[in-house]
DNA sequence: CGTGGTGGTCAACGCTTGTTGGCATCAACC
DNA sequence: GGTTGATGCCAACAAGCGTTGACCACCACG
């Protein structure tokens, strides 16, 4: 079969594209869902806006292309269980610095219900599972999940979002060696 | 003097002014700065646009009138240092529940940069020097209120504006059994 | 009675937004 | 070499926005 399914001939638009999404992310990251326009992303990317609309229908479309996320979480099955929260701080530290997709996620999630609507697939597909790998009690897990998310999400607004002075100060030591207890208790501790 | 310059004489606008501030709360929190427009508040305050503009000089006028906020952090220095962790946390709660200005600045802080500038004038004013009271060692007072933050903001995030299923199942006891251990060591435990 | 301020509406402005359709250009294929 | 489809730009649309100024109704006070 030479016209394999999974990947598509290569179009000579793929560039086109690419340069969009590429833009798109930067523009929701750094303003939001409202103010990042679609004329803003087009100039960015060097192109005419009406071709953000041929190639992802409307703005919905784009910004739908433009938040896939894969928090890549690491196996933690392997994992002594007493290192898992300094694991998970440290990943989620590396990974918001790295991926632009999550600040612009966490922006736009906040104001806008298809953002939000994406993060709540994101929780549910990934955190909540590889949660329920490390947790005592399955039946704790959902609950383990949200504790861990509401401590991750918050140490990431605080810091990427509304920058607050002394949360950005923070060297990423001094945040693994306070907040990985806090996660970890949150994982693995027996019910307070 | 007849003229009290602290307590003008109550006008017969007072009344749509409260109006207006309290359906442009209402949006704000519902919406973020950009969608909640003036016309809507303006609609929701059974008046016309135009008012708003004459009572608050413009949107941003109307934000700053609307966004004034009190944590009335309680005082802190005559509570047993181990409860100090839950009250906090029990107090947070109950605050967020019973004033919507809270949501408001926490939506519009994420996008909007006189929003951003609000949260971080409640947390220098109001959230930092109420942890100094309680810090063992002065100098680590900012990092210590910037732990408890992060915390504090990232389960009002996803409770109240993102709704994640699980946060949002929590009970009161739950949440403040599990974060006032956390909010606690933030407070007074020695470096990790 | 008149007069002036106060509370309020109405219609419009200039601007930006998402979105659309038509027209050029280029590459590829029969 | 001509046809065709993909790629791109340009100009325009309708709608919604913040904002403005002209105009009306009321009420108090001389």
């Amino acid at each position: 079969m030479e016209d394999d399914a999974t990947t598509p001939p290569p179009r000579r638009s793929d560039a086109t594209r690419a340069a969009i999404l590429r833009a798109a992310r930067e523009r929701f990251a750094a303003d939001g869902y409202e103010r990042a326009t679609i004329r803003a992303v087009a100039r960015d990317a060097g192109i005419d806006p009406s071709m953000v609309m041929r190639y992802f229908g409307n703005k919905e479309g784009l910004f739908a292309a433009a938040s896939e996320i894969d928090l890549r979480l690491p196996e933690l099955t392997g994992v002594p269980p007493e290192e898992t929260g300094a694991r998970l701080v440290r990943h989620f530290l590396e990974r918001w610095e790295g991926d632009e997709t999550l600040n612009a996620m966490l922006r736009v999630g906040v104001t806008n219900p298809a953002g939000a609507d994406r993060l709540h697939s994101v929780f549910r597909d990934q955190v909540a599972p590889a949660v329920a790998s490390v947790c005592p009690d399955r039946e704790q897990a959902p609950m383990r999940a949200a504790l861990l998310a509401s401590q991750v999400l918050g140490m990431a607004v605080s810091r990427y979002v509304l920058k607050l002075p002394p949360v950005v100060a923070l060297t990423h030591e001094e945040i693994v060696n306070w907040l990985g207890p806090t996660v970890q208790r949150y994982l693995t501790a027996p019910e307070p």
